[in-house]
DNA sequence: CAAGAAATGCCACGAACGTGGTATAGTGAA
DNA sequence: TTCACTATACCACGTTCGTGGCATTTCTTG
């Protein structure tokens, strides 16, 4: 991998470590990398762990991972550790050559199954809505709860009476079973509504 | 697009129209698509409903969003309502071709920046911990609020008096520079304290 | 049109909250 | 041994909340 990314037109691997261990102490220099092209599954300290290591010690450097794992919890940790890009061992050396481009070019090179992984994780994150009916002018008033107001205060940013917010807070509180203000605010976190 | 498409080996664009609306009798029909281009910001009903409804309607169709909004907000609500691609609008249109031709393959066409937008949303589901400087017993106390319990309850629950509750919830709105429960709360979410 | 929902408005009262203090005891770092 | 921080505890005051009930005015929608 090295060599082909040597022999490509405006690029140089400088460095390669047959772990993160060993490529740590290059961080202390002056010349950080622009990309780390890596493996998760490594001896000693886990490339997830190393993503985080790396990024903590040079953020603006780009992380590509390249392996042979796909599933679901590897790639969720590593791009939350902070990789830019996730590709399988099986690309063609080519299509690594393309992903570091990419990736320099602000963008973030994935194979198709690793993208069609990541969108299908990301649309587990919020299927249930549940609708407690409440209405726009609830919603509306929720959300400035939410934001810390008070009766008063909603009150004045509506241009409504402090009674009708206070009659709207109550229906509130019934549709959405709580009966203090913090409750109230955790539902909506938790629940995703708003 | 749809010249191009037909013109295209092995496609056929068989309906085009100009709103969802339009678009749902077609899945009475026997000739569910496989695939549905479409915009999100249509005339009446929003495009992010409208693969909602299409969904529903034929799971097994793919959708790819073709559209000139980029904000987190809809990208990640389109995906959420089940689009399996995100174009943008300047993509050329071989880059539509190609990205039918992906997602039928079960890929999940999106451009650059469409791609590197959902990691950085993907990414900030889980790390980060703003330190506001919690002490351990703050956090506990923050942690029953957030449950919606009152000064009292948390008091009985942790074996303290009121007046400590009161005083260490004194602490927390200082250093979390809020000042009523709600915007606490809030807080604990927006930035995935605890 | 009639029925129903939503939005608006008002009152009163006890409970809970937010804020200003003060104070003691323990722990660990400077 | 100070110094700083944390946890604990108490008091008082004014503000805000939560809840009970009631009433009027739009809108929808069947």
């Amino acid at each position: 991998m090295a060599g082909l990314i040597n022999a490509t037109e405006g690029m140089q691997c400088s460095h390669s470590f047959f772990s993160c261990e060993e490529a740590l102490p290059m961080f202390s220099t002056d010349e950080l990398p622009d990309v780390i092209l890596s493996d998760i599954g490594l001896p000693g300290m886990s490339g997830i762990q190393g993503i985080e290591k790396f990024k903590e010690l040079s953020p603006s450097t780009l992380i590509v991972i390249l392996t042979v794992y796909d599933d679901n919890d590897k790639v969720f940790n590593a791009i939350c550790a902070g990789a830019s890009g996730y590709l399988l061992k099986d690309s063609p050396p080519e299509k690594v050559i393309e992903a570091i481009k990419e990736v320099l070019a602000g963008g973030a090179p994935m194979n198709m199954q690793i993208a069609h992984k990541v969108l299908g994780m990301f649309a587990q994150f919020k299927p249930k809505k549940a609708d407690y009916g409440l209405s726009d002018r609830e919603k509306e008033i929720l959300h400035y709860m939410v934001a810390g107001l008070t009766k008063q205060q909603i009150a004045d940013k509506l241009f409504l009476s402090f009674h009708t917010v206070n009659t709207h807070l109550k229906n509130i509180y019934i549709k959405l079973h709580v009966n203090t203000r913090s409750g109230a605010v955790s539902k909506v976190y938790e629940e995703h509504l708003l």
